[in-house]
DNA sequence: TATTAATTGAAAATTATTTTCATTTAACAT
DNA sequence: ATGTTAAATGAAAATAATTTTCAATTAATA
């Protein structure tokens, strides 16, 4: 029972390597972002023989179909998250547990528009995070 | 005649190096987003002795000071910029010449509250960049 | 079951960043 | 002006992140 994410990539025309399921697994368990190196290093029990380039490789091309999200905020300069919103989303990002919660409603549709008559700009995409700590972690004293 | 950069980091307690006013400069004469080897680069003439490792710690240091801006869109994931609005702001970037538009009226404040209301985070900042192609390039056909 | 193009892993190469440490120097006080 | 000193520098090495190359393997299809 493959997962939605690897169907999709099936259906895509790549094929459905025990290694690229064995990935996708990872993301899809996962509320936090991980980067190439979190995820190599969950998979040392499932997938032992595993390469990081193959990470690096499927993060790659799951990225480049829009099966995944990018995050920048953290540690790490670049991390992944499944994708779990169908349309337009952001997320706000946890720095003590990592977790990402989605959300929509950004609203910058109008100022990307006045953004583009006062400037002049094609503007192609945007960039939107917050970053805070979640209610466990304020909890728990990881402040 | 020292820049206001320049300046500030001395009001901090900072020496105020050859090698830091020069980086300063290349950063105050760009308009564009530099990376630290971008930076490296273009003091060549400038400062010939100068290591890589003083311009990464002296973007550091500036960065702390909150005298410059960290860009994420692009190609290299970190780049600088000078800080040229004093408030709160945020960047239109063009990807074919790096030029940096700066903008406020983001109105992510009522936003921001409301993430905090509906989820019990403790937001403490948010990223915000929109990335497009600006008019000479678009007419340059740097497209 | 055979075929084949896509995928993989190992190793090396490249790029980015940080650490260490001995030497130099800006800022300040004579 | 000159001496003092903590801060800053540069070289080199260490570490980390990412990409490339290439021969071997394999998923998907016929």
């Amino acid at each position: 029972m493959d997962s939605e994410i690897a169907l999709a990539l099936r259906n895509k025309g790549c094929k459905l390597t025990p290694q690229r399921k064995a990935i996708i697994e990872v993301l899809s368990g996962s509320e936090e972002h991980l980067t190439a190196a979190d995820i190599f290093a969950r998979l040392r029990d499932k997938q032992p023989g595993i390469g990081l380039v193959t990470v690096y490789r499927t993060l790659e091309l799951l990225q480049e179909n829009g099966l995944l999200c990018e995050v920048h905020i953290g540690n790490s300069c670049r991390s992944y998250l499944k994708r779990r919103s169908d349309g337009h989303h952001h997320h706000l990002i946890c720095r003590g547990c990592g977790r990402v919660v989605d959300f929509t409603g950004c609203e910058l549709d109008s100022l990307q528009k006045r953004l583009s008559q006062e400037t002049g700009f094609k503007i192609e995409k945007h960039l939107l995070e917050f970053m805070g700590c979640c209610s466990s972690c304020l909890d728990g004293r990881e402040d």
